[in-house]
DNA sequence: AAGTGGTCTAGACCACTAT
DNA sequence: TAGTGGTCTAGACCACTTT
């Protein structure tokens, strides 16, 4: 069999570079790791042209639809682009490809067992000019205000305060302050009434009251991530807004060519 | 045509619910856009079962691999999930599933022509215990350290420090300090040879110096954004960071339901 | 055993791009 | 016109889950 060491540190592991036909592996992740490995070998540089699908079917004897299931699963990875009529070609890699996920904070994720939710206060609140606005009621009207403190291992790290539309016809929503696990908490309002949600993320330095619930000098930097959950008719369910510092929310990601393999398959549109 | 009114706010417009054989959309994207459509409007709820794909097949007279990517198109966009052997679901919306992307920040991608990239200083450094772990070079050696400001509409917007390897045998990587162009600054050191970089993104306080340059406030919060580019031998190319104010850095996302149908470039997984 | 999602085939036809 | 990617078919077989 065929094989190339692999490029990382010149490790000694062979890749296969044919089609294992009895592998548990399904053929098109296994075409996309072959052609993925030779782009990293330097086999097929950035701006270069790969291979038309028709030479992949003839090279790997698999059928036209296994081929442009490898090639979508690279093309959706962002290692190599499509060009209608023209070819394949390998990317650059691009800054601007970056995209930070929130469930990277595997921090809160994983830790499910050390991470607690604390509920400070739920009361009746008229709403304010802001409160009206961004929860799309009239100005008094009463809206659920919340505050609650997230602990990872008994140390302050999130301190999230939000308003919550209060409708006697939705016992549903009215639950969600009573939520106490994080799960429920990162779910929106934890029921399936939610359609969307619009978030934003940006930095803030701590206020008096902030620093003082999170245990950590005043105008310490830190980050506000906002969010807004509309329900199936996109009328506002909940507004609110994580508080943290740097040292409990810090996104990483990576672009180019990650060691993981992936298992999506369809391009995103 | 059996059609469905649109979920909007009761505009008229309605929504075909039947695949159109001899439109310009394919046929996959069509379906996609149906069911999408039918669980908008309630027809299948969150956490609810999808019909079968067998089911589907004869319903819209489609091939079975057509209704497939259907499916696995709506998988991708995390709007319903797949389970082997049990059957297609109806996704609740969850604030973890949110992505940030770099390519968002509209102001600076798309108004190339008002931001302006300006080289503040490019000299030689000697590499200190920090430069020399991020570089992976031996402390004293000299790196290229480079100073360059982003003004948006004659505005400082972002401020940009990093690190270049200095080798005299890669005179491509010289050329970066010369990029004076939005697009070639993000597309990491320009070049074909860049493999991966690393990327976070965390709060801050804008000290004497960013504060000066950015002519805002002392002490304002702001955001650093730290990259570090990889060569194809996983081999530090370069090391820096983008200090802004929020006013120029917010990120924005949504997750649940978008209103844009089919229009989305491709996205990393 | 029945139903479900997952993979794969071996073609066909179309649309776009370059020559 | 030739080469390329993009869509689609009408089945087949397999693996997993539930009854």
């Amino acid at each position: 069999m065929s094989t190339l060491t692999s490029p990382k540190g010149g490790s000694p592991a062979p890749f296969p570079m044919e089609i294992q036909r009895d592998s548990d592996q399904p053929v098109y992740t296994q075409l996309a790791d072959i052609l993925r490995q030779q782009i990293l070998a330097g086999i097929f540089q950035p701006g270069q042209k790969l291979p038309s699908e028709a030479m992949l079917v003839d090279t790997y004897n698999v059928s036209p639809m296994t081929v442009r299931r490898a090639i979508n699963l690279l093309a959706a990875q962002g290692i190599i682009s499509t060009a209608h009529g023209r070819g394949t070609f390998v990317k650059e890699v691009q800054l601007s490809n970056a995209a930070f996920y929130l469930q990277d904070l595997k921090e809160l994720f994983n830790s499910e067992g050390t991470t607690v939710v604390k509920l400070i206060e739920a009361r009746f609140l008229p709403a304010d000019e802001r409160v009206s606005r961004k929860l799309q009621i009239k100005p008094g009207v009463r809206a659920i205000y919340i505050r609650r403190l997230l602990t990872v291992e008994d140390q302050p790290a999130f301190y999230h305060r939000g308003y919550l539309i209060y409708d006697p016809t939705r016992p549903v929503v009215e639950s969600e302050f009573q939520v106490t696990d994080l799960k429920g908490l990162f779910r929106g309002s934890g029921n399936p009434l939610i359609k969307s949600g619009e978030l934003s993320l940006e930095a803030t330095v701590l206020n008096e009251e902030e620093a003082g619930i999170l245990q950590v000098p005043l105008h310490t930097p830190g980050m506000v991530l906002e969010h807004t959950f509309y329900d199936f008719r996109d009328k506002p369910v909940s507004w609110g807004w994580f508080v943290c510092t740097n040292q409990h929310l810090r996104l990483y990601t990576r672009v180019g060519f990650e060691q993981t393999y992936g298992t999506r398959d369809e391009r995103i549109r």
